[in-house]
RNA sequence: GGGGUCGUAGUUAAGAUGGUUAUAACGCCGGCCUGUCACGCCGGAGGACGUGGGUUCAAGUCCCAUCGGCCCCGCCA
């Protein structure tokens, strides 16, 4: 070859050469997803970001290109120079989107060669365990899904930013070495090495910032953001993760609320095509968990959950008796399942409520005869209250209803979990529906057993109701806050808040929370400061976007939408953080390793 | 902090009751092949059975510990 084809410049990327090109002399680079060498001719799939196009060598239209395709293996990084060309008849591809072309090629250049890598780059494949994935994280986000979904949270991220900016939102950055606080999640901390013994954290959120520049007079605000948490991880949860965090001035609950309805339906109208029935469906609070048992109702499918409480009052069945008389509650949920679930199932259902904390779970079959039931329980209970429980579920003939008796808090955990179970069970779900709703009416505090106190269910900085505003000394479990979460599909993807402007009622939350009035000096009193000084009423939201790019890309995990997620031991496999440093790191932080 | 599950060739997996040379598919290497597209055909190489200890004449298999991946409970304002 007499020049590098490097010296050229490329014309097209792989997956974007249609039928359109054809005659075109095109420049392409990427590389060997896969060779089929037939002796004579030699087809190889070239990969770029775009997606894959069928390279042909053929010994009679370039000899010395075909020589040198001799070489390719798996992953060789190629320039190639070729005309694009209508693929004989009958030899189109239907599964690939350039099928119906190929590129016949006049130059080669084998711009780097490849080892071969560890494990076979194509979705067809893709069950590798993910501990190899991780180490080979550059290989594996080669493979054309990992690369849709990357692309994909690009272009929500851009999208997102055009619609705040149209918006007349101001995107402002704000310190990720900052303050620890109490409440919330644990901090990570990072030393001072100038102020020895002191820390900063790493942001929670942007909390606290966005809420100053409201007082700042910036009016709208909004980040991408990096966010740290301290706390085990799950399918959903990174250590670290990325907020679309907003903050308006001037306004309520239901700004709020219309302005994301449009910014969802923005990003999915130009990320994904598909237009959201706006504006979205909204349950209390209170509502989710009677009806799902849960604050992040899965609403794409039925199996609510009913209330026999009253029903069983006055019960002789012994079991349900003591949990009403202590104060529990009995709740049930009817399957239309057609006699798919056998005895077995059900035991095995009783062992998935176990991990909820309940202690078992009764059954009921309706039978043929009027109010008849194959139940174990049946025998226990009077024939009005069967008829009552009945009507209750609206159950019919063959349907099957199972009962938890316990705590309320058991009670909606057990069934709020066994209703998402039973669903995927049961195939109820229809994986293309994007089902979002509205959870509002929060209650501001809720009392953690665990440290005997009240504690903020949102944070601390959010607003009461105002007329709730008088229990906040005398009952505050009764205090509604002016908070709202949006669910999609089950999954919390956002909540926000109107917050407290005025520090007199602020200084009220602290107080209810049990917070000593120095500590809260220490730590928020830069908070209350600002708010003296003519802070607007305002209040946000922030999006977990990770979570939302995950359930756009229908993917089931958040590792697949991020490019290098850290395992459930917060190891990233690919750098081996975290890792040990040397005693001079250590010593000029003045920090010293204890166990 | 706890429960579950997995770890065998480069990868994905199979290996009853412990038994002599640890299988397969894909991948890899070599050969043949001019229309394949998960190309085909022939041949071949490749193994600390996660790690450490124990029981046993004998351990991939049984026991204990430990490391790691995943899922979940607690936790995550």
């Amino acid at each position: 070859m007499s020049e590098f084809i490097t010296d050229k410049k490329r014309t097209h990327y792989c997956g974007k050469i249609n039928i359109s090109d054809t005659g075109k002399e095109v420049i392409l680079m990427g590389w060997a997803h896969r060779r089929r060498d037939h002796g004579g001719v030699i087809f190889i799939d070239l990969r770029d970001r775009e997606g894959i196009v069928q390279v042909v060598f053929n010994p009679h239209i370039s000899p010395d290109a075909h020589r040198e395709a001799h070489r390719i293996r798996n992953e060789f990084v190629l320039a190639v120079v070729g005309t694009v060309q209508r693929r004989p008849e009958g030899m189109e591809n239907p599964a690939m989107e350039s099928g119906e072309i190929e590129v016949m090629a006049h130059e080669l250049e084998i711009m780097n060669e490849a080892k071969t890598p560890p494990f076979v780059l194509d979705d067809a494949s893709a069950d590798i365990s993910e501990n190899i994935r991780l180490k080979y994280r550059y290989l594996d986000l080669r493979r054309p899904e990992m690369q849709k979904n990357l692309l994909l949270r690009s272009k929500v991220a851009a999208a997102a930013r055009q619609f705040f900016e149209n918006n007349g939102f101001v995107e402002v950055e704000t310190p990720f070495l900052t303050k620890s606080t109490p409440e919330g999640a644990r901090d990570y901390l990072v030393p001072s090495r100038l102020s020895r013994g002191t820390f900063y954290a790493l942001p929670q959120s942007p909390q606290l910032f966005k809420q100053l520049l409201m007082v700042s007079g910036f009016d709208r605000y909004y980040q991408i953001v990096r966010c740290f948490r301290d706390e085990d991880l799950r399918a959903d949860r990174q250590p670290e993760f990325t907020q679309i965090d907003m903050e308006m001035s001037f306004v309520s609950e239901n700004d709020i609320i219309q302005l994301t309805e449009g910014l969802l339906s923005y990003l999915f109208k130009t990320c994904l095509h598909r237009e959201l029935e706006i504006p979205f469906t909204r349950l209390s609070h209170g509502d989710a968990i009677n009806r799902y048992g849960k604050d992040n109702p899965d609403i794409r499918f039925g199996l609510e959950l009913r209330d026999l409480t009253d029903i069983l009052k006055t019960t002789d069945f012994k079991l349900f008796q003591e949990v009403i008389a202590r104060g529990g509650i009995v709740k049930a949920i009817k399957i239309e399942d057609n006699k798919q679930l056998s005895r077995k199932d059900l035991d095995d259902l009783k062992d998935y409520v176990a991990e909820y904390g309940a202690k078992g779970l009764a059954w009921a079959r309706l039978r043929t005869g009027p109010d008849e039931w194959t139940s174990p329980i049946f025998k226990f209970l009077k024939p009005l209250e069967v008829q009552h429980i009945n009507e209750r579920t609206a159950a019919k003939e063959g349907d099957l209803i199972v009962f938890v008796a316990d705590s309320e808090g058991i009670v909606h955990n057990a069934l709020g979990n066994l209703r998402l179970h039973l669903a995927n069970k049961l195939n109820l779900i229809d994986r293309e529906q994007f089902a979002f709703t509205w959870v509002t009416e929060f209650p501001l505090f809720a009392y953690s057993e665990t440290e005997k106190r009240y504690v903020s269910m949102h944070h601390p900085f959010t607003s009461p109701v105002a007329e709730d505003i008088p229990l906040i000394a005398t009952d505050p479990g009764k205090v509604r806050a002016r908070a709202y979460d949006i669910v999609l599909n089950g999954t919390e993807i956002g909540g926000g808040s109107i917050r407290i402007h005025q520090p007199d009622i602020q200084a009220m939350i602290f107080d209810a929370l049990g917070l000593a009035e120095e500590d809260v000096r220490l730590k928020f009193g830069f908070l209350l400061d600002a708010l003296e000084y003519g802070a607007p009423p305002h209040g946000g939201i922030a999006f977990g976007f990770d979570r939302l790019v995950m359930m756009m890309a229908g993917v089931e995990s958040i590792r697949d939408v991020i490019a290098f997620p850290k395992t459930q031991k917060m190891a990233c496999l690919l750098t081996e953080a975290p890792s040990e440093v040397s005693i001079e790191q250590l010593l000029e932080l003045s920090l010293k390793i204890v166990t």
